[in-house]
DNA sequence: TGGCAAAGTTCTCTTGATGTTCTATAATCA
DNA sequence: TGATTATAGAACATCAAGAGAACTTTGCCA
């Protein structure tokens, strides 16, 4: 999914961003970032990481210090659109965004959608009744809201990504699993972060 | 190829961007173009290229900055080497031949084998135990041999085709459903025809 | 636990760059 | 010559980008 047209400054920023935020030693702060790019502005550079976090190339930092990291996301080098990463394993007790250079697997047009994907590889059996097994590859689209009911990736306190069903009541998540011998999780809504929501499923036989 | 209503300087305009759009770092302004192009008024050139986006060879640029851009014409040659086709339900009542033109889906190379393969969709919760749910489709590599354990496309008396796991002992052939509402069925040899043996399986959740 | 400073977010305003429209003039061609 | 096309240039409209202030949220620390 080629981004909607970002514009020049964006796209240097974007381009900075790639060659040197590994340079600091921390994520930088928004001023950090700002004495780096030369502005005087904060509120302008948030202006044009927002606009870069809609395209998909920036993580939501949601209030977050320190919160600006890229996209992890190898846009597969034209004619291989089909292509997406594969980020790991689900339910693995880290972070997606944690694993580098992902393998990339084919993901035929109708297991996904339009907006940017990726895959993972499904650990234990907590969601069996939906017909999800151990071993199965998962299309995850990326996006950190989602409606009750929808199948998501959801991070608990910023440690342990699971897939569940997800269900938010006032003041509290509920992640529901499909395997009548475990128990439905609840927390409260900030501990709760959604990574993505399940879009496809593939299993293979061989 | 090019509409005869475009005048001969809006062709040679046309054929320079085509030529020359990518060796500009981002898409040129207007004035750019012009100093490429070797003149001197902007709104000249912006007539001209108003005439080519009315001919539909230049993306509309509604006020955006550097927003040049030819359109894309090239349609794919319909070469999906990935393709197989969806010859229709599976416990639908019937032999899998039986159904013409089939849609073509595409299948990741990862879940189909190196011989012959179709795709199914399936109907019914048989195999619901097994992860393969009503809905599914599955991927099928087309031979008339099984082992036994594996989940196989079986024809039984010409008529009726479904997804089952085959055992086959001495004298009979046993289909066993992943369903324990269902029993498994028991034939003898001569009734029972492989079709396929299945190697894949996708879902898609939106 | 509560306050405080730091950092993220939102907002308005300004400015220069850039796209758009218009008119007048020159060039081209039948 | 008359009609069409091409160009120049001015005037206008719009937008990207930045500055800076005010507000909100976070995280730290006593």
């Amino acid at each position: 999914m080629v981004p909607p047209t970002l514009t020049r400054r964006q796209q240097e920023i974007h381009e900075y961003l790639r060659e040197h935020l590994d340079d600091f030693p921390h994520p930088p702060t928004l001023d950090e970032l700002c004495d780096a790019l030369g502005l005087s502005s904060r509120g302008s550079l948030h202006k044009q990481i927002q606009a870069l976090i809609e395209a998909g190339l920036v993580e939501p930092m949601n209030n977050l210090r320190r919160g600006i990291r890229l996209v992890e996301e190898d846009m597969p080098p034209m004619g291989d659109s089909d292509a997406l990463p594969l980020y790991g394993y689900i339910a693995a007790g880290r972070p997606i965004e944690a694993i580098r250079n992902p393998e990339m697997i084919d993901v035929p047009a109708q297991l996904r959608s339009s907006k940017p994907c990726y895959v993972l590889e499904v650990r234990g059996d907590s969601m069996i009744e939906e017909g999800i097994l151990d071993g199965d590859w998962v299309v995850i689209e990326h996006r950190d809201q989602a409606r009750n009911g929808e199948i998501v990736v959801a991070l608990v306190d910023g440690e342990e990504a699971t897939l569940k069903r997800l269900e938010a009541k006032s003041g509290e998540v509920v992640l529901h699993p499909a395997n009548s011998s475990l128990a439905a999780m609840h927390y409260s809504p900030e501990r709760v972060q959604v990574q993505g929501v399940l879009v496809g499923q593939m299993r293979r036989y061989h």
